[in-house]
DNA sequence: TGCGTATATGAATAGGTGGTCATGCTACCC
DNA sequence: GGGTAGCATGACCACCTATTCATATACGCA
C-alpha cells in the first residue's frame, strides 16, 4: 500500500474548493523549471547556487520559484551557514513527480488501451 | 504491476524536453476549470452542454478547453447525433487524477512525516 | 429546405505569471 | 568592522492564457 489511490471516494465532480486546491498544486509542475527544479531536488537536497547552475536559470529566477514551491509546502529550506539547502518536502512530492512523469510517457505515447479512438478532433 | 513509478531510473534532473512535456501536461490539471471537467468526465462521459452546465461555465469556455485537453490526449470525444460525447482518452487520465487529489490532501494537510521543519520563510 | 439545437472556432480582452534587473539582508572571513 | 558570498525580495515587463462575445458549422426535424 505504497501508493493510496484505490478506496477513494469519488463523489460527482468534487467541490470547487478540492478542485482548486488539486489546480493550484499541480501548478507547481506546470512549468519545466519547476519540474526540473524538483527533480534535481528529489535526486538529493542542495543549495540555491546549485539548484540554478543545475537547472541552467539565474539565482534570482530560481530564488522566486523556490519560494512559490515553498508556499505550496513542496520545498523546505533550511539555512546552513550562509546557504540555504532545499530538499522536497516530502516523500509524497517524489512520487508525485514520479507518477507524473510515469503518466506523460504512457498518456503522449501510443496507448495500451485503444479506446474506441473515435477522431472528434484529432486536429 | 498496475502501476509502475517504482522501476525507473532517475537520471541527475532529468532532460529538458521531458521536462517540457510533463509541464505541458501537468498544466491540463493547473487551472480549477479543467480539473472539474477531468473530474466530471471520469465519473462518466456526457455531451459538452452538460458539462458546461456541471462545472458552471459557458459551453464556448468548455469547448475551449476541451479542445486544449484533447491536443494533450487527455479526452476524447464522439460525435452523437448533434452532440459530442466526450470521455476521457484512458484509464490513466482518470488514476492520475485519482493521484493528483490524493497527494494534494496529503501534502497540503499536515504531513505524516515531520521533516526537519526548520523554517526558512514561512513567512 | 428552412429552422432550431448543439458544438466549434475566431477575435479580443483582462488577469496572471515567469523572468530579469536592481537592491536588501544575513552570515562568514580577514 | 569592512568586505564579500549567498540568498531573498521588490519592481517591472513580456508573454501566455482563460474567459467572453460573436459567429460559423454540423446535425436533426418538420
Amino acid at each position: 500500500m505504497s501508493h493510496g489511490v484505490q478506496g477513494r471516494k469519488s463523489p460527482a465532480s468534487f467541490d470547487g474548493e478540492t478542485a482548486r486546491q488539486v489546480a493550484q498544486t499541480m501548478q507547481a509542475l506546470a512549468t519545466p523549471s519547476r519540474v526540473r527544479i524538483l527533480a534535481r531536488l528529489k535526486e538529493a537536497p542542495c543549495s540555491v547556487g546549485e539548484l540554478a547552475e543545475a537547472v541552467g536559470m539565474e539565482q534570482s529566477a530560481v530564488s522566486h520559484q523556490l519560494r512559490l514551491l515553498r508556499h505550496l509546502d513542496l520545498v523546505v529550506g533550511e539555512r546552513s551557514g550562509r546557504r540555504t539547502i532545499y530538499a522536497l518536502h516530502d516523500s509524497h512530492v517524489g512520487v508525485l513527480l514520479e507518477e507524473a512523469v510515469y503518466h506523460v510517457e504512457h498518456i503522449r505515447l501510443g496507448f495500451p488501451e485503444p479506446v474506441r479512438a473515435t477522431r472528434a478532433g484529432s486536429r
